[in-house]
DNA sequence: CTGAAAGCGCTTACAG
DNA sequence: CTGAAAGCGCTTACAG
């Protein structure tokens, strides 16, 4: 079943059959439906990977994520697939696992030729891979992870979104704010921090260690394991930022299953707002996803369009969703 | 970077280039280390486009699920990327939104050349659809939705997993068990409501359709609805039996909301077994889902490989989680 | 064990 | 406005 199956049902040459499949013009109309109406009878579809051979690109996408399982990661994905539909484009997702080999995957084997681009949300990978990566494939970069490169990227202003939460809760009374979510290398977290301490010290506070809680990574699992470590060491916090929900949601589980009531004993907050986070009441930052994930699939397509375009920061914006948690 | 610049590079003719980036044989193991030197050097990847041309086969696979933004779904398409790629394909997931519109482009667009197959976790596909594609497209169908049509399937016993959830139910000493999550139209439920039906009979009890409320979708949003619908009519469960977590979730919501303890005075539970479940200590089914996204993917894989092999139907094991929502 | 030819199905110039 | 040619990069027979 091909062009010429159908050029020579319609009885015209297979470059007319072209020409109406694309859409040119220079084909009569009569011409036109007969074309049509073949391509219907015979069920025709074009060859993907002949046209693919033929433009220099597949036309699908790529969207690396660390873990599909996480409900932020997973809300993204969908809102991505439903751009690059709009864009005509087949989006392929990857999981990285958040390791350094599975973003060089993400990076290195799936753009080297199936892929005409991808959009990377990273958590380690080294500023040299970016590096050398750019130039070499379309790529767009997502979240905190600020590369000294000038490559498109897409985020929230962080800094600014964990000020505001930590001022939230320096507003509700809280003055020992419990930090759930640094990590050893990695620099997500990075710019949570850092507005959090600004917030702190705007309200002439000083950020305690003994209330910081190092975690390996951003799942349920890891924000109970470190608000037990936290009461274990003797911690009594009024309040508990973490820098997402699932943290969060794992804070809130340990803080209750302690005996502590929330929001009456200890305040809880979180980034992504999560359907779940809706549920259980959770205060949470909420950026816009869909924005977020529309502006990435643009910026992917016009990169791959046009390799020389200077790169674009898109900051989407955000609110600060108060719920029961710290009300 | 062709196979051209590589072979010139190697001072070999390309045809040699490609016998060993494909393993094959009749290569010196001097004239393979040359090559492989080249390969290196230069960075070259084989273009896939023209190999899946050439081929006739993309290396592509597709899994087409109502909703990523399902937990359930989530983990499956996680499950199943893993899988693919452990076969040496790529995953395409694709959101139906589980809308007759949404399987149809599945099945018929996205299978036209792009994709070599379809795993296909249908809510309302209709028949003539499924019998339509079979023959046209490699394709492994999901879940309890049974065609009647000689198809690949992988699937768990769910009449007998709504049983067995049932009985312990009824060993509870629950007997005023509602149900929520059958629907109009999909047969989805259809199996888990035969099987809760069954246990009934064996223990000599009715069902009570005052106690079954139907749902548009299986979301947290509908168990809150159907669960808030229910009260509000009068009915007094001793136990709410849902298909899926996600309504069992919004259910306990409801419940609370209500001043109801669970499980004191309404025992709760659903189907899935998503990571969720285990902190609200859900009671859920709880499906080998590992199993099922790889034998999906390798059911996928074989079908592809040859199309007239007969159709193989998977069953896959299922434990029943018994948690504080029941105890 | 390696080389030259043909062709997968399409699109892009180029003629007419 | 439509037709004949060339070629995208690879693999698969077929020679040698």
């Amino acid at each position: 079943m091909t062009l010429r199956d159908v050029a020579a049902r319609a009885g015209v040459s297979f470059k007319t059959v072209s020409n109406v499949i694309n859409g040119h013009p220079h084909v009569t109309e009569a011409t036109r439906g007969r074309v049509q109406d073949a391509i219907d009878a015979l069920g025709y579809r074009p060859n993907q990977s002949a046209r693919s051979l033929r433009h220099g690109r597949s036309g699908i996408l790529a969207l690396a994520v660390p873990e599909l399982t996480s409900p932020y990661f997973a809300a993204l994905a969908s809102e991505a697939g439903r751009a690059a539909k709009e864009h005509g484009r087949v989006l392929v997702i990857e999981e990285t696992l958040g390791d350094v080999e599975g973003e060089r995957v993400a990076l290195v084997d799936l753009t080297s030729r199936l892929v005409d681009g991808v959009i990377l949300s990273p958590l380690v990978t080294p500023q040299e891979v970016v590096v050398e990566r750019i130039g070499e494939t379309p790529l767009v970069m997502l979240g905190e992870h600020r590369y000294a490169v000038r490559a498109d990227h897409v985020g929230m202003d962080s800094v600014r979104a964990a000020r505001e939460l930590t001022e939230h809760l320096l507003a509700t009374g809280r003055r020992r704010i419990a930090v759930v979510g640094r990590q050893d290398g990695g620099s997500t977290g990075g710019e949570r921090w850092l507005g959090h301490v600004q917030a702190l010290l705007a309200a002439d506070l000083v950020p305690d260690s003994s209330l910081v809680a190092r975690v390996k990574a951003y799942r349920r699992a890891d924000g109970e394991r470190a608000v037990r470590e936290l009461l274990a060491a003797g911690a009594r916090p009024d309040a508990v930022l973490c820098f997402n929900d699932l943290l969060a949601l794992g804070a809130m589980h340990t803080l209750r299953q302690a005996g502590l009531a929330v929001p009456g004993d200890v305040a809880v907050a979180g980034f992504d707002d999560i359907e779940e986070s809706r549920y259980a009441g959770l205060t949470t930052v909420a950026p816009d996803l869909p924005l977020l994930a529309r502006e990435a699939v643009r910026l992917l397509v016009r990169r791959v369009e046009n390799r020389t375009v200077p790169p674009a920061l898109v900051e989407v914006p955000f609110r600060v969703e108060v719920r029961s948690s710290t009300a």
